[in-house]
DNA sequence: ACTGAAATCGCTAAAAC
DNA sequence: GTTTTAGCGATTTCAGT
């Protein structure tokens, strides 16, 4: 799919206000509603747009915590990521993991509300992962940037 | 503020569904339209729900790559933190930072196309960042799990 | 084919209870 | 917290470029 200036506009203010009404958002970007939306759906359609979400604000929702583990698995088989992978998915409380090259193997973030509740996190979730040889847990002490919203080729600072 | 067991339901769906009409998140959590909005409403107010955004496919706008970087400074004084700070507050290509208790000062995330936008991105953002001493990158082969959404308390798996 | 204009339909939001 | 209602926005159809 080709992206136009208008659709990156789009997309541009989606990334920042997920309801905004057709109407504005066809302000903002010079077209008519109906034009807009239909280049909307179109983006939905395409995948492109995968989906809206609240965003919460994780420190009033008591969660002043991050953390970030390095694992390293005990083998590299098929069967071991794949167990590994599986078990990362049904946790709740995993926010995010990458497949590393380099040193560790995998990378994860978890949020906790304190230091207690890390250690729920770990003992409930961390330690019950399968595969894993060894772990190593980073804390952050404070979150300079957090982005969901993608830089459009025309914005890039 | 208080979060009951609607509440935290409420948020739930929203944080799968950021668009999702009142009627029917009313439904879904049991209450009459007026109501929901009004907790909806408060919520917001409160802060709690920060923002409703559109997510994208970083896949299908061309982002194949993440970046975890490492990244220790020359000191660790106010100045030479700010200064950091506020430079990776400009960046339109740094998704998240946060400052680190541990081996290295800051961990950030970058997203690029292939390793040529990586290269583009490590000379006109990353290398430009300043009171920097060493850089260490550390590249996904793959992403795992990628949440925006956080468990309540009521469904912590 | 894609845009803009107009009409319908459904939802939001504010009232009264 | 619920029901009711008025008004507005979304959505679809149609004509034009």
């Amino acid at each position: 799919m080709k992206l136009d200036r208008i659709d990156q506009k789009i997309l541009t203010v989606l990334q920042e206000d997920g309801r905004i009404a057709n109407a504005d958002l066809a302000d903002q970007v010079g077209l008519s509603p109906s034009a807009c939306l239909r280049r909307m759906r179109a983006l939905e359609e395409a995948g492109i747009i995968d989906k809206y979400v609240a965003l919460l604000d994780q420190r009033k929702l008591g969660r002043k915590m991050d953390i970030f583990v390095e694992i390293s698995l005990v083998g590299q088989s098929n069967e071991v990521l794949e167990n590994f992978e599986r078990a990362v998915g049904r946790s709740s409380e995993i926010m995010e993991c990458f497949l590393m090259a380099g040193d560790a193997d995998y990378i994860l973030r978890v949020t906790a509300a304190d230091p207690t509740d890390f250690e729920r996190i770990h003992r409930e979730h961390l330690a019950r992962l399968p595969g894993v040889l060894r772990m190593k847990s980073s804390f952050a002490i404070r979150p300079i940037v957090r982005k969901t919203a993608f830089p459009m080729k025309t914005e890039t600072t």
